[in-house]
Parts: structure tokens; C-alpha cells; sequence
DNA sequence: GAAGGTCAGTAGACACTGTCTACGACTGCC
DNA sequence: GGCAGTCGTAGACAGTGTCTACTGACCTTC
């Protein structure tokens, strides 16, 4: 009847994602996720058979999280396939900087059950908006690999932002600037089509 | 003597750089670097305080290869900038794509001491030299922008295609079609100038 | 109502990790 | 020949993920 009976299994991924906020992926360590969800350090076997499992299904809130912020942004926003595209970046490109340690969680594939564990299935769906959009805002292109050169980019951003060698290197101190050469880059400029 | 005189400390960073490229990130614990270089597990402590101190030596080493090989391309290749910038890209993917291992290190800064190890003084004039043919090849543009967004688009390449990501998103086997579009989108079409 | 069985979680062991400390051997120097 | 200082060894420690034996509660079945 309390929280303690929505499933073991629910109450570590919580306590995961929790930890992940707080401390960072360092610290997700099975015996930790364990203390914090109140039970044995064995406990988590029982629904996680491993490590790297447990660690999947925390991964797959992020990609949950992700979907949903991009699919709010998408329903919000302005009008129109290029500003769509700049908006969903943002939002992107926020959602990693926001969440740092799940950001990192959810593309250190060397940690992740990639394979069976619908991470994908989160994964390319967003990729296919990506591609829907971009082809809308540049009709003659290759829509998929222009797409798949700007979800590169914006990975990259991502990366080298969190660890401020972007900012070294450039002197910002907000990737907005960037942003828009970015999106100049690959969708032509900034007013628009092309 | 022999080739035990070499000093154990240039030894560690061998046995490491080997065992990194044999059996990738996760086999590179120090006390297996120590059992490869034939020394007990305490005697790094001697050379490297700490086993992230090890860690950047090593990687010290792949952003000396990178650096290596990218002064060699741009002596032996092409003229202009717009092919030296892309001679420049594709040297930086095959990098990446021949080490997997010491790619990952590079840019785990969880595992790195990035401050005093000197990993900026290799990595930022590489930036410098990609900011400089940038400039030259696209004259009006803000080149050091464009150059930031074009490292993070080919760090962005780079880590999605170890994952085989991009290969299922687009359905390629080579990175080639991708980099010209890349390439294309920051410097401008492949006729070159702008 | 009592017996048997399944299931969730506990407790402890194991091998492994990075770090730390005490110790031994070997070198060159006076 | 004795002596210091350096280099590497050996063992301990806390922590990790995994595995196995166990306990106890609940649920079915006679």
C-alpha cells in the first residue's frame, strides 16, 4: 500500500537515476543503487541478472525522457520544418547538458545491453523525425544523411561542451552561436529553405 | 642491457598501448599492465601516484600518434586548403576507426588527468591548425566557429560510427559519402571555395 | 487447519580492482 | 667496507560484481 509495494524492480531504477543526478555514473555501483533502494546488495539480481542490465533499464529513462522533451518541444513550437529542426537541437542539446551523467550513461555503449533492450527502438524513431524534418526544410537533399551528419554534429557538441573543450577552444560561453552555424551548416542559412 | 633498461616507466606505457589495442579499454586495469610489463602491481606506483596518471601517459601517447599522422598527411597530400581540411578529416576518422581502444581512452576524461598532462598542448594546435585551413578556405567566414563545429561533427562521426549507429541509420559501410557531406556543409560545395 | 512449494530477499564467499605501507635487494659513493 | 637512497616486492585493506546457500513469508492443495 506505501511505496514499497510498487516492485523492487521500479524502486532501483528510481534510485538509479536518482544517484546518477546526484553523484554521477561513478558512483552507479550495484551495491550502492542497492543501499539506496533500502534492500541487500544481492536484491537486484533478482530482476537484473547483471550489472549492465540494471544499468540498460536506467539508460532507457533517459531515452524515455528524451523522446518526451523532443516530442513536447516539437508539439509547442513554431511553425515551419527549419525552425522545427533548430528547435528540436536545443532541446537536444539541453537534455545532455541538463543531465550530464545520463547523457553519458546512455551513449557508453560499452555499459549498455544495446542490443535487447529497446534502446534502439527509442533511438532511431527519433532519428526518423530528424530525417522527416530535415528533408522537409532542404527538398533536394539526401534528407537521411544530411540528417545523420547533423545528429553527428550534435552529438559532438554535446561531448566536447561538457568537458569545455569547446569553450576553450572558442571563448563561448553558450552553444548557441554555435548552434546557429551549425544549423547554417547543414540546412543552408538562417533564413530559411535554402 | 637488453630492453629492460629502457626505464619500467616508457615499459608500462608500452605494455599498456598493447594490451589497450588488444583487448580494448576495459582489459586496461593496472595491475595487468604491470603483469605484462613483468613488474609486480606496486611497482607503477614508483612512476605513476595513480592509475589515472598511467591512464594519460597512455593516452599521451595516441595524441602523439594522432598528431603524427596528421602532420604527415598534410606533408605528403594534396595542395589547397579545402583538400588539406579534408585530407585532414578523413586521417582524423581512420584514427579513430584503426585504434578503437585508444580512441575511447582519449576522450574518457573521467579516466584522464586532463589538466597538467599536456593533452591540450597536443589536442588545441591541432585546432589551430584546422582553424587556420578553414580560414583559408572559406575566406568570409568566421573560421574559428566553423572549425569547432567541424571537430565536433567528425568527434560526433567518429564515436557513432564505432557504434555501428550511423551504419544502421544510413546503410552505409564507409564513411566516405558521409564526410563529403560534412565536409560540404561547412566549407561549402566539393568544387571548393565556397 | 496443516503440509508442501514457490518466490523475494539476505548473508556470505570468491576473485578482482586500486591504493597504501612495510620490507628487501641492489646500486653508487665516500 | 659500510651506508644511504632508489627500485621493486609482498601483503593488507576496502570496495566492486557475481554466485550460491539460506531464510522466511505467502499461497496452494489436500
Amino acid at each position: 500500500m506505501t511505496e514499497s509495494d510498487i516492485g523492487l524492480r521500479e524502486r532501483l531504477v528510481d534510485a538509479g537515476v536518482e544517484l546518477l543526478a546526484a553523484e554521477g555514473l561513478q558512483a552507479l555501483t550495484l551495491r550502492e543503487i542497492a543501499r539506496r533502494a533500502g534492500v541487500s546488495h544481492g536484491a537486484p539480481r533478482r530482476y537484473f541478472p547483471t550489472h549492465l542490465e540494471l544499468l540498460s533499464a536506467i539508460a532507457r529513462r533517459g531515452f524515455g525522457d528524451l523522446a518526451e522533451r523532443v516530442r513536447q518541444t516539437l508539439a509547442d513550437g513554431p511553425a515551419g520544418p527549419r525552425a522545427q529542426v533548430a528547435a528540436l537541437a536545443r532541446t537536444y542539446l539541453e537534455f545532455a547538458l541538463d543531465n550530464p551523467g545520463m547523457y553519458e550513461l546512455m551513449f557508453r555503449h560499452d555499459l549498455l545491453h544495446s542490443g535487447h533492450l529497446g534502446l534502439r527502438e527509442t533511438s532511431l524513431p527519433l532519428f526518423g523525425v530528424l530525417t522527416g524534418l530535415v528533408g522537409a526544410a532542404r527538398p533536394g537533399a539526401d534528407a537521411r544523411r544530411v540528417a545523420g551528419a547533423l545528429w553527428a554534429n550534435l552529438h559532438g557538441i554535446a561531448q566536447l561542451w561538457r568537458w569545455r573543450s569547446l569553450q576553450l577552444a572558442l571563448g563561448d560561453e553558450d552553444f548557441g552561436p554555435l548552434l546557429d552555424t551549425v544549423l547554417a551548416a547543414h540546412l543552408g542559412g538562417p533564413e530559411g529553405g535554402r
